[in-house]
DNA sequence: GCTAAGGAGCTACCG
DNA sequence: ACCGGTAGCTCCTTAGCG
């Protein structure tokens, strides 16, 4: 029979000795069921040297562990090869052999024996995650899984052209771990709630044990196709288990009986499910400075719940008040759910151009989202997939940054050239595989040659990442233009949305992948080259416009501030593209903006009112919220004022009532909370420094600080170096702040770095420090 | 012995 | 576990002073 499914997760299995590719999918009458496949044997390549393929082959078929060997061609950045395809039954042992294999005096090197089984299926068979196939199936009767139908498959897949989703069944829950002292221990700290929200809301509380199995009886009849959580990844799912364990209950949450388990990635899988842990998508939302479940809320939108400290949380628990505690919990499952709501379709397009399952992609960073991106493509172009290399980092130059002119201008246009680095790469064909090394002779004619560096490309045919970016670049434009035609807020138009930014994403960081070396295909030239042409164009652009009498107020990389004239602008525009092939826009157009001296900052008015703040303490996580509302003010005051003079006044007015209120103690602890992050252990840090510090302090009390964990703490008074008078926020109340500290070192730099560019000497305002005593 | 200068170390930003 | 360029803080060493 044939089955028409939506491809929600792959997996293999050993079963009875044998690897079984496992595929769990959903019908478009909403069954769900397994795919299985029994039949696949993965395989890698050996490139042969000084013997001949079919000599090389028959020495490698003697080797333990292959099933069998064919002869056949494939690319190795770009040239063509014959290779021997080297095939093995057991998946546990195609490393071993490629490893034996390459050991052989006549083997060059092997190639794909690093791609999971589960991937090779995928390229193998033509299929992708989440997308729509149709395939040969048979039942299978003498197996069991939590689905409505098991099928062994027998037949090629077929793509099947749907644009749409299945009915997901989707589910979101929410832990409360308390610790009796700092951080919760799975060792001591039994779990007190979870919150579940599927097709409808309950929290668990009362006994450990049967929280735990509520929690599984529901996941078990709710059966859902989506589990969303924040940070249950790095934390709450390994809590659960051995808690479980302590328990003696099995958390048996997938589709075929089995725990949650890590994978790759940082990845927790549920087997049948699709395990999304949100935070790994709120991690691009650089905006938001503290990742909590709370601001990510909160900036999506969603409102913003009661901001329960643990403490008041540990004080809900020892008074038995359990139904603060269920609150708490609800209140943040439907929050994760609505989260969840808002990235799915993204993600679900990011799986599909990817080509990672859900859950997988999810929590897989850039980088490999790239590199998975172009596995898949260059498989297509018959290129052999190039290992990982252990190499050492070499620097190369970046972008170009202008420095600024310092002050405040009127009219400002900043054009910006779209996607440059993507657009230089396909322009000038850069490429692991037209890339020619120094020693190679080719005509001068048939090459690109990358300014300062004088990296040579050839210029046919084309390159892996042109005909990769091109495909990118030209189906981002197709979405946009479709874009505009469809209603917002319609269906059609999220998933387009969606669609253009996963793609947006994937293109920006290929120049990025390029020069990273974990980078299958790094290479430092074609990113050194990129960089160069990159400096070249925005130096060319800014030589137009001069030339054409346009005031260069500053540029980073690929953008260009001129003093705004409608007429030179446009014409620059044109110019700019005429001579450059590259398309350049105007971007926008501030009516105010202010420099320092510094580059990489500044504040700018927009023509709609809106105010743009770039690099400055306002955008900074590690300042205080005191210091950085106090500059946010003044940027507005001074911004929108027309009158400079009157502006500065207001705005020193402002800075002196702040501070007034500062020493009345009218301002909150927590706008006083410097927040950094722990970015290594303990012993590797060389320096003494407050945030390391309070680590180290939290440590004592209990808290579990890992690099990547960000400390809040507050400076209080006292002698010494700051880091000897840094605390835990938590441990701080508001009579112990150094006000003078923050007035001093906080509040009056930020500040100062937006009005001493307007000529601005000293605030003349009462500080409290010794300046005043004289 | 004190201080200003400058470097090292560090974090978080920009594009 | 995408890149390089950059600012600006805190701590610490050292050159310069006399």
């Amino acid at each position: 029979m044939k089955l028409s499914f939506w491809f929600l997760d792959i997996n293999t299995e050993k079963e009875d000795n044998r690897p079984e590719v496992q595929i769990w999918g959903i019908t478009e009458d909403g069954k769900r069921v397994l795919l299985l496949d029994r039949g696949f044997v993965g395989s890698f390549f050996a490139i042969p040297r000084n013997l001949s393929p079919d000599e090389a082959a028959r020495k490698i078929s003697a080797i333990k562990g292959v099933e069998k060997t064919e002869i056949t061609r494939r690319k190795h950045l770009g040239k063509e090869v014959d290779v021997i395809r080297v095939y093995v039954k057991d998946p546990d042992e195609i490393d071993e052999v490629a490893k034996r294999v390459s050991k052989m005096e006549f083997v060059e090197g092997c190639y794909g024996h690093d791609i999971r089984y589960s991937m090779q299926y995928m390229f193998e068979k033509g299929i992708s995650p989440s997308g729509w196939f149709e395939v040969e199936v048979e039942e299978e009767k003498n197996r069991n899984a939590r689905v409505d139908g098991i099928f062994r498959i027998i037949g090629d897949f077929k793509r099947v052209d749907k644009n749409y989703l299945p009915g997901l069944r989707i589910m979101a829950f929410h832990c409360v771990l308390i610790g009796e002292k700092g951080s919760p221990d799975p060792e001591r700290d039994p779990v007190i709630a979870i919150s579940v929200l599927g097709d409808d809301v309950r929290t668990f509380t009362g006994e450990e044990k049967e929280i735990l199995s509520s929690f599984v009886n529901y996941i078990s009849s709710f059966d859902p196709d989506i589990i969303f959580s924040y940070g249950a990844n790095k934390r709450d799912w390994d809590y659960l288990v051995r808690r479980a364990k302590a328990n003696g209950i099995y958390l048996d949450v997938g589709r075929v009986k089995s725990e949650p388990h890590t994978s790759v990635y940082g990845h927790v899988s549920v087997t049948g499910r699709a395990n999304i842990d949100l935070m790994d998508f709120a991690e691009d939302l650089y905006e938001v400075k503290l990742k909590t479940l709370e601001n990510v809320a909160e900036y999506l939108g969603l409102g913003r719940p009661d901001d329960i400290e643990e403490h008041e949380l540990r004080e809900m628990k020892e008074k038995g008040d359990i139904d603060s505690i269920a609150e708490f919990s609800r209140r943040r499952v439907y929050l994760i759910r609505e989260i969840g709501d808002k990235f799915i379709e993204y993600a679900v397009q990011l799986s599909q151009i990817v080509g990672l399952p859900l859950d997988h992609v999810a929590s897989a960073a850039v980088g490999f989202r790239v590199e998975w991106f172009i596995i898949r493509e260059a498989l297509g172009r018959g290129e052999l997939i190039p290992q990982r290399k252990e190499v050492s980092a070499e620097t190369y130059v970046g972008g170009m940054v202008l420095s600024p002119r310092p002050g405040i201008h009127s009219n400002v246009a900043v054009l910006d050239f779209a996607s440059m680095y993507p657009n230089i790469m396909v322009l000038n064909n850069i490429s692991p595989d037209t890339y020619i090394p120094p020693d190679e002779e080719v005509p001068q004619e048939e090459c690109n040659i990358a300014p300062e560096v004088g990296h040579r490309f050839r210029k046919e045919p084309p390159g892996l990442y042109k005909e990769i970016l091109r495909k990118l670049l030209s189906a981002r434009k197709e979405i946009k233009e479709a874009l505009a035609k469809v209603e917002e807020n319609s269906a059609e138009h999220k998933l387009l949305a969606a669609r253009e930014k996963a793609i947006k994403v994937i293109a920006n960081a290929t120049y990025g992948y390029c020069g990273w070396i974990g980078a299958r295909w790094y290479m430092k030239p074609v990113a050194e080259a990129t960089a160069a042409w990159g400096r070249y164009t925005i130096g060319k652009a800014m030589e137009i416009a001069r030339k054409m009498g346009l005031e260069i107020i500053y540029g980073d990389t690929d953008s260009i501030f001129v003093k705004y004239d409608t007429g030179k602008v446009n014409k620059l525009l044109e110019e700019i593209k005429r001579e450059l092939s590259l398309d350049i826009k105007l971007e926008r157009i501030f009516k105010r903006i202010i420099f320092t001296e510094a580059k990489k900052r500044y504040a700018g008015l927009l023509e709609d009112g809106t105010i743009d703040v770039v690099g400055l303490e306002f955008v900074r996580g590690d300042w205080p919220k005191v210091a950085r509302d106090a500059q946010k003010k003044v940027i507005e005051i001074v911004l929108t004022e027309e009158n400079v003079e009157n502006g500065i006044r207001r705005a020193k007015e402002y800075v002196s009532d702040l501070i007034s209120k500062m020493k009345a103690g009218e301002i909150p602890l927590k706008h006083y909370i410097i927040w950094k992050e722990i970015t290594k252990s303990a012993e590797e840090y060389k320096a003494r420094a407050p945030h390391v510090e309070v680590a180290r302090i939290m440590r004592e009390k209990g808290w579990r600080v890992q690099p990547g964990d960000k400390v809040g703490y507050v400076v209080v008074k006292g002698s010494g170096k700051l880091y000897q008078r840094s605390l835990p926020y938590f441990m701080v109340s508001v009579e112990d702040v150094d006000i003078e500290y923050y007035i001093e070192n906080q509040v009056i730099p930020a500040v100062m770095r937006v009005l001493s560019p307007l000529g601005v000497k000293e605030l003349g305002v009462a500080t409290g420090g010794l300046a005043d005593f004289f």
